[in-house]
Order: C-alpha cells, then structure tokens, then sequence
DNA sequence: ATCCGAATGAGACTCAATCTCAAAAAGGGA
DNA sequence: TCCCTTTTTGAGATTGAGTCTCATTCGGAT
C-alpha cells in the first residue's frame, strides 16, 4: 500500500461523506492486494487472518462504496457469488472464462467496444455498460 | 401450441428417458405462450392461476430439462433472479437492457458473433457460449 | 388392471447477501 | 485531552432464489 493509494482512499470517503476506519481500510488494503477475481468470502477470510476483525457486512458495505467509486469492478461470474478486483489503473476489460478449468482471462478489443456501442445507437440508446463473458474451452491441439 | 410443438416436446422427454406428465407440459406451455423474459416465480404463478397445480420444484426440473435441450434460453440479468424465454426459432440473439426502463431489447450481430469467436482462438480456447448484455438509456432527442 | 420406478409437492434447507440495532469508535470542538 | 454527537461496526437474524428430501402419487409398459 503506497501512500497515495491510501490518500486517494480517504478522499473517496470525505467525499462520501463517510468516515475513516480501520475495517475500510483493511478491505480496501486486501482487495488492492491482489489481481485475482476474489469472492467476498475469501476476502473476509484473508481480512481475519490478517489479525483484522471485521465482519462480513462491513466487507459487503465496503465494496459497495469502492465499486460505486471505481476502485472495485465487480462481476458476476454466473455461479451465484460475485467476484472482484482491483481497478488500479481504469483500464477496462472483459472476461473469457474456461469451462474446463474455471481459469478467468482478461481481453480487451478495441473493435469490439466500438460495436457494442454503435449497436446501442443503432436503437436509440447509449451505453452506460455492458457485462460480456466469453464461456471457453481448451483448444485440442 | 400447435400439436407439432407437444410432440416435439414429448420426444425430448423420451430422448432423456423421462416421463410426459401434465405439469412438464403445462411449464412448456407456458413458456412458450410468451416472448417475454419472465421470472420462475412469475410462471410459477401463472400456471397456478390457469388452474393447474404444480411445484416450484418442479418448475425449475422442468426448466432445466428445457434449457438444457434448448427449447428455453436462461438468463442472468444480474438481479438474483434468472429470465427465462422461449426459443421457438433458435435464432441467437443477445439483450440490451435500459436502465431506465427495465426494458429488455434483442439484438444480434454477425460481427460481433464472429469477433468473439476470434478472440477466443487467438488465446488458445474454442468459444463454448457467452453472455453479453448491454446497459443502456435512451438517447436524449 | 396391475405393478414398479419415476415424478410430484410441501416444506426444509442452502447460501450469498442484506438488515438490525446495541455497543463501539470517529472526529470536531473546547 | 476529554466531551459529545453521529457514524460505523459486528453478531446474528433475515431474505430470497433456487435446491433437496422423501412420502405419496402417477405414468405407462406389460
């Protein structure tokens, strides 16, 4: 954790209105963490091994904030738990998910975000966001 | 439903060595009778109201029976609850959802089809399936 | 019509996520 | 530093979609 992570952390909370403590941090600290695509649990559960006490409901409201915020992307893997991950850098992504392995790779296409949102003006609409997960398979070589 | 779709679905039945029963029937029938992308509890509740007596057990049996043998197509809008429609044509197609509305919209494009499928290979992986859903409102005249 | 394995349904159960509310902590002011 | 008000926390209860259980009912082959 640098110090500017941090500063911009607690900006993001005065700017919520909310205020600074240590469980936030620690959630905050946890997901930063990590690249992984972690569910909430195992986010708890490295929190508590950590030394940090903190419940489950602080780690779901804590997520809420950073993702309303941009920090945290959150996704729906389709299995009923959500997973999430560190937004450090912004630049946006989808995911190929292997139906073998449950291995998630990250791709980004150019090409592709430039369709999806000619296909919303094509109806009249304009995209806000889109969820877009290619389920995969190993090729057999 | 036209006596071609029954038999349809009494051959699938066979085909996974189950039995035609009139509560099997009255979900396909159900489903079937609208294009819309309804909830479990909604057909749920419909089939009840046209006076015959089933489960949600056996909703979700019987649901699975179908998406698996791709007459119903599920869907997971993000909201905890899955949508369910009908695929009387097989005709692929993807949703766009306005935020506004809750309107659900289907769209379909060969490029963006292909374009997935070549993302894919490039990283080593066969396409299997996907989800893609576009998060849009209107655009302002 | 009989029989036996499959299907059904009421309600228990699961599990991620949310809610409750008393107790603890933050942080501004003096 | 100590107050004091307001926010936050956490343990456990609750929610809700979906699944499971198992005694009873039903399908359909013979």
């Amino acid at each position: 954790m640098n110090d500017s992570t941090i500063q911009n952390f607690k900006e993001i909370l005065r700017k919520e209105g909310l205020r600074y403590t240590k469980q936030r941090q620690a959630v905050w600290d946890e997901i930063q963490s990590s690249q992984e695509h972690r569910d909430a649990e195992d986010i708890y559960m490295s929190i508590r091994n950590n030394g940090v006490n903190v419940s489950r409901a602080t780690i779901y409201r804590t997520i809420d904030v950073l993702v309303k915020n941009r920090m945290v992307r959150k996704m729906d893997v389709g299995d009923g738990r959500n997973r999430y991950e560190p937004r450090l850098d912004d630049a946006h992504h989808d995911h190929m998910i292997c139906i073998e392995t449950g291995k998630i790779i990250e791709f980004y296409n150019e090409e592709l975000e430039d369709l999806q949102e000619k296909i919303a003006e094509e109806n009249g609409y304009m995209l806000v966001r889109h969820i877009h997960q290619l389920f995969v398979k190993p090729l057999k070589k």
